[in-house]
DNA sequence: ATCAACAGTTCCGAATTTCTGAACTACGGA
DNA sequence: TCCGTAGTTCAGAAATTCGGAACTGTTGAT
């Protein structure tokens, strides 16, 4: 198993945060994930209600968020830890983020700063 | 030729806003029209300097962004003037397209409002 | 009217990407 | 050591993207 790559603040682009987020799923995993204070693992956000997303899937939809630079996974025992990167991002495109979870209507409470 | 299909301005998906501008060349595509007052043309925003899209490419792109609701297509004689829909979008996602050019630094002077 | 030039669209095949079941790896517990 | 669980990798089918070539529709010249 290949180790986990995670792009320096300063790689980060534009194009693979909105491509990575273009997705409703992977919009859906994202937001659950930035609603959670400990980090998720995968299959605690396989369910989307409607459909449960397949293991393979799955795994890619977090290979891209990682890449892309919007989550930091962390394999911990048998199962993946996982959080997303908001601080990080916030202050290299501002808004960005919040922007976006709230265009999807997927602002979680925890990012609802005054 | 089929008539211009643009999305009501409730119809517009985040997804579609997102995907359409994951592609570099459609920013700045997109981001060169924000920046002019009255409408672009095609081929008058084919040449991004390092490469000259292609007719049928570029064709597609301004499609995507068209379909997406983020710029609306009108003939004009043999040509097409195009123009972005922030005005009406940032009602819809506030701050969101406004984030993302921000983002890849495409920001044009015209929508830095105070 | 006819023709030529031009702006942009459509078509279609090649190349790339996405999706997901099946096989596999890695860790932890009995 | 053997089993179960979490997640990854592989591989082929399906879908998407790209761009050259042919086409449509408009304008202006003869």
């Amino acid at each position: 198993m290949r180790p986990f790559f995670h792009p320096a603040l300063e790689d980060i682009k534009p194009d693979a945060i909105l491509y990575a987020l273009s997705d409703p799923e992977r919009v859906a995993i994202f937001a659950k994930l930035a609603g959670t204070a400990c980090g998720g693992t995968c299959s605690a956000l396989a369910d989307l209600g409607d459909r449960v997303i397949p293991k393979s899937s799955l795994s890619n939809h977090f290979k891209v968020l990682r890449e892309s630079g919007l989550i930091r996974s962390e394999r911990q025992g048998v199962e993946m830890r996982n959080q997303t990167r908001c601080a990080e991002l916030d202050e290299r495109f501002p808004g960005l983020v919040r922007a976006i979870l709230t265009a999807y209507g997927q602002l979680p409470e925890q990012l609802k700063t005054g």
